[in-house]
DNA sequence: AGCTATGATTCCAC
DNA sequence: GTGGAATCATAGCT
């Protein structure tokens, strides 16, 4: 849709009603010509030479200056030029002109009569709702994020969408700026025409009968024309935003797996803790927040507060559906975890002996040392026996009976299967390193924890304490501190 | 191509 | 509004 378009498509409109207007003219200039005295009710002045009284004189001078006019093409310029002249001079023109111009009035009201004042095309007013509903018309308010809004809930939720909803608003703004900018032209483009037109006419109605009421017709005309046309633009824009919303929906519907790391994150929080795997909305913005920034550096993509609860929602599930075959990952984890503590928990040791030489540790250096001597396997077989209560912590069919009860470090009870004098020695050097360092935190800032809480017997996570906040961890004497004591 | 894993969506109950 | 369960749709592997 171009401009060139638009002003050929006006001016074959402008052609046909100046056609319209020379057949009247040629109708007027037959009526006269052949004799009829001319209608209006207006009585023309006394020809010239006559005093008017000689009706057929009068008759025949008005028929000369029609036909003069009539045949003023077939002759030469500047002949024709003179004649123009001449004639447009004439006394009698303003009033030839007046009768003609109202002649022309009441045949073109006939004609049109039924085309004027037409009512609003609803189909106009259709697109020109939706544009406003989607931001696109009207006054600017944020690139339709309300669009990108409605769009998200209606695809089920994920309102947190950030950067979907900023590429969508980006498009938006994009389809926004060129509708307007279009509009203007045509606007402008329209303006243009119009005086273009009209002055046109002004100065064809000296050698011509156009009356003023014609010329707002022309003008009228040519604005439905424009208006048609703006209203082409008007679908093609709402056509480009309805591609854009359904490419939208159908990115976001696309699944693409979250980076190893995290992953791993998630599983770490998920299995310290198991025993309610219920992050709180600061947890799991937390948790979104530290996959992003892990994935960001990998990837570049980053995880919402919505998928994280997605993710706890399958892993819950799927958990539940097939606690067997998660049984290793979360021996896995719960070693992982275990190790980060130990780690952590001698680094801590290691730093308040720094700062306070005169105290000594050799027994924990010592046992530390064992642990450290062990390679990375054995002290997760080690582990993981020690956590087969983490992820046994459910009352897994066929398991609930074989777990031994063991008190963990602040007197709460674990389940463990093998628990031998080794781990118990490490359960006490540990404990004696978390009695020094006041308790360990995840890299989440929570004390991790391998619950003794688990699956109820309707299969669902019992409620007991929630710890589900990363960063405030509100353990009560009940329950159990850092898996470092594992 | 078929299978499994997994992220997302939908429906329902609370 | 949140979570469970079922389901869909796709990625990734064999």
């Amino acid at each position: 849709m171009s401009f060139s378009i638009c002003v050929a498509q006006c001016t074959d409109s402008l052609a046909a009603t100046m056609d319209d207007q020379a057949r009247i003219m040629q109708s007027i200039g037959g009526v006269s010509l052949a004799g009829h005295s001319v209608q209006g009710g207006m009585a023309l002045p006394p020809p010239h030479g006559h005093d008017g009284t000689d009706g057929d004189g009068r008759k025949q001078d008005i028929g000369d200056i029609l036909h003069q006019i009539m045949t003023i093409t077939d002759q030469s310029l500047d002949e024709a030029q003179a004649k123009k002249h001449g004639l447009n001079c004439h006394r009698m023109k303003p009033a030839l002109f007046s009768v003609l111009c109202e002649i022309k009035e009441k045949t073109g009201l006939s004609i049109r009569g039924a085309q004027e004042e037409d009512p609003p095309d609803p189909q106009l007013m259709r697109l020109d709702n939706m544009l406003l509903a989607e931001g696109v018309a009207g006054p600017e308010k944020g690139g339709g994020s309300a669009a990108a809004a409605a769009a998200a809930a209606a695809s089920g939720g994920a309102a947190d969408n950030s950067i979907e909803h900023s590429d969508y608003r980006a498009k938006l703004t994009q389809i926004r700026q060129i509708y307007h900018t279009e509009l203007e032209k045509y606007e402008q483009a329209c303006n243009e025409f119009t005086t273009h037109v009209m002055n046109l006419l002004r100065e064809q109605s000296r050698t011509r009968p156009i009356s003023p009421k014609e010329i707002e017709r022309m003008v009228g005309i040519i604005h439905r024309k424009f208006s048609s046309i703006q209203m082409q633009l008007k679908q093609s824009t709402c056509e480009a935003v309805m591609i854009l919303r359904s490419r939208f929906l159908d990115a976001r519907r696309k699944r693409r797996n979250f980076s190893k790391q995290a992953t791993e994150i998630l599983n770490e929080y998920f299995y310290s803790h198991l025993s309610n795997p219920y992050p709180s909305e600061e947890a799991k913005e937390e948790l979104a927040k530290k996959c992003s920034i892990t994935v960001s550096q990998g990837v570049g993509s980053t995880i919402t507060v919505s998928q994280v609860s997605n993710w706890f929602g399958n892993k819950r599930i799927r958990y539940k559906k097939n606690i067997g075959k998660f049984q290793e990952e979360a021996n896995l984890y719960a070693a992982k975890t275990a190790v980060n503590a130990a780690h952590a928990a001698a680094a801590a040791v290691q730093n308040s002996q720094a700062n306070s030489p005169t105290t000594p540790n050799s027994g924990f250096q010592m046992k530390d040392e064992e642990f450290q001597l062990d390679s990375a396997e054995s002290k997760n077989t080690l582990l993981t026996n020690m956590f087969t209560g983490s992820s046994g912590s459910f009352n897994l069919p066929n398991s609930g009976d074989m777990f031994l009860r063991m008190q963990s470090l602040n007197g709460d009870s674990y389940q463990g299967a093998q628990v031998g004098a080794n781990v118990q020695s490490q359960v006490d050097t540990l404990r004696h390193v978390i009695s020094q360092t006041a308790g360990y935190n995840d890299p989440l800032g929570r004390n991790t924890m391998y619950g003794p809480h688990g699956l109820s017997a309707n299969g669902g996570w019992q409620h007991a304490t929630t710890p589900s906040s990363v960063t405030s961890p509100t353990e009560g004497p009940g329950s159990v501190h850092s898996d470092t004591s594992n």
